[in-house]
DNA sequence: TTGAAAGCGATACCAG
DNA sequence: CTGGTATCGCTTTCAA
């Protein structure tokens, strides 16, 4: 492999030229840049990334922590990250915490030791603080967590809000017996949608149950065990309101286990808008979370942020996508 | 940040025996050895990847081209691969092709200029030829296809015989008008799934209708519009036989649009066995891809390809996974 | 078992 | 605008 000096040495240049013509860093006349272009393309030259990144102290490199590799969730997101990042020079390097906070801290140690110039942080069991003390050591752009400082910002979307939209629909669609099936206690996102489920059946003088709300964990099977639960339970209810897409397909199976039909006998509503809710039976009506607008975002922001440039971005929404799983009642 | 020549001056040693313990490359005697680990442990001292990289020439990463960062089938495998460079020192660099063989092609040069140790290739549109030319700059193992080399390996699973089974179990399950939804033409995988129906219906002297076979592309809507055109060509069938799991979802929201019973009208299969499948309504009967099985073997080949040692790989193996979507006929 | 010193291949400062 | 040279931080002969 070919080396500056070589290149340098054959254009009858020195090596000093050679990366100045490459990396446009000073003007180079225009003989010796030809001479040196046409050496470059004899050789077939490639500079070489290792030394580049040891001499400048970066490696251009994204390090992008997320939950899970499986989740069509998460991978629309790092799809997003991965186009914002196209044509910028970094490449992500992506690395997964699996909702383990130890796990997540050992991992951003490890891309911290591969010298990432930043760090997007999807989700995770992280504590602010701790993100913030990290924040110190290398640029951090969160997503689902508010953040703010010097070299790290963190953005969430407004699942309270869509938890409202939901409910509100379902409300405006004549339903009065809402179940709610929760994700995990100690999730933010969960949170919220919860709460906007509770304030919006009060907004509208309709008392919440609280037999109508059980317990989830964000997964199919959750879904699955909430709903045989509600059945069980012998509650009346029109419709489910699942704290997300997964939930509300296993919700669904269960009822189609006991011959329910939906939307006919019960409604249901997810949230997140998975790929795959376009094509279930019936498609599912839910809250779309722009996953891949909010990756783009992360990975615009991230190159700003290392680059001292101003963030500037304008944030995605979330919004209601009526399908078919929800039928009006009178 | 401290570098290995601070640690050894306080330690009182000089640096080459500091590297030597880090890298366990020669004898350290005990005393030393003891005071480089007090220093590094009080100074916090990490080594600096960058510097190391040059040096050796290798970036102990692995890159790996998969075609979508939100495939459900993609990301199983991914996961796999990352689940067999844990702890090995390697990280993955995912880049995407997108079923696009020029794409792929300047993303491999992309990763080879990042100096990665070896590749991973998920299927894609290279030539085998192309490939192989490549493996002459870097190790690969692929997957999709059959490979050999000095420096290349690639398998792919038996797709031929994955049809066949789920073609004998329909035909077991009484069905002998099967309609067979295809995938792209120019794929592989398609090729073999769509021999491996033809073949057994072959076999078992039922005639393959070319009306019964309809074109798909991988794809729900592909699934859902190759229905469409089975119903309105007026074809009698039992049963469907999707060429993968997306199409064969599409497949089913078609029937249910039409008011078709699944399965009591008519039956489904599908191949792949993604992890949504396990909760269609009904859940869906498919010939299940071990992917994370497979990105686990991908894996660990080239860690051993790098590592110059036999690959020893016990390949993954297809599986019919017997659910709910398919009803026996008399 | 240990240390001195020579690079790895690029960048960037300092003269000119 | 250009060249010489020091340097990034580590690994690895070579000699002792």
């Amino acid at each position: 492999m070919a080396t500056v000096h070589e290149v340098a040495r054959i254009a009858g240049v020195s090596a000093a030229t050679v990366s100045r013509f490459l990396n446009g860093t000073a003007k180079v006349s225009i003989e010796k840049r030809q001479a040196i272009e046409s050496v470059i393309e004899r050789l077939n030259y490639k500079p070489n990334v290792l030394a580049r990144n040891l001499k400048t102290g970066s490696s251009r490199t994204i390090g992008v922590l997320t939950q899970s590799l499986v989740s069509g969730y998460f991978a629309d997101a790092m799809a997003g990250i991965d186009d914002a990042l196209q044509g910028s020079g970094y490449a992500p390097l992506i690395v997964s915490g699996h909702w383990h906070a130890d796990e997540e801290a050992e991992r951003i140690e490890l891309l911290i030791a591969r010298r990432v110039d930043g760090l997007v942080i999807l989700s995770g069991k992280l504590k602010d603080a701790q993100i913030l003390k990290l924040s110190q050591r290398v640029p951090i752009v969160a997503f689902g967590r508010t953040l703010d400082g010097p070299q790290a910002y963190g953005f969430s979307l407004d699942n309270y809000r869509g938890a409202c939209e939901a409910v509100e629909y379902l409300i405006g669609q004549g339903h009065r017996q809402i179940a709610f099936i929760a994700g995990p206690a100690d999730h933010l996102d969960a949170q919220a949608r919860l709460a906007g489920y509770r304030d919006t059946l009060r907004k509208h003088k309709i008392k919440a149950s609280a037999q109508l709300i059980v317990e989830g964990d964000f997964s199919e099977s959750g879904g699955l065990q909430a709903v045989e639960r509600l059945l069980a339970s012998g509650q009346r209810f029109s419709a489910i309101f699942a704290a997300n897409d997964l939930t509300a397909y296993g919700a669904r199976l269960a009822l189609y286990r006991r011959g329910v039909k939906v939307p006919e006998e019960i409604s249901v509503i997810g949230f997140d808008d998975l790929h795959s809710s376009m094509y279930t039976t019936p498609p599912l009506t839910t809250v779309r979370q722009p996953l891949f607008d909010v990756g783009r975002c992360l990975g615009q922001a991230i190159v700003r942020m290392i680059g001292q440039e101003p963030l500037a971005l304008d944030l995605p929404q979330l919004s209601l996508v009526v399908r078919e799983s929800v039928q009006r009642v009178a």
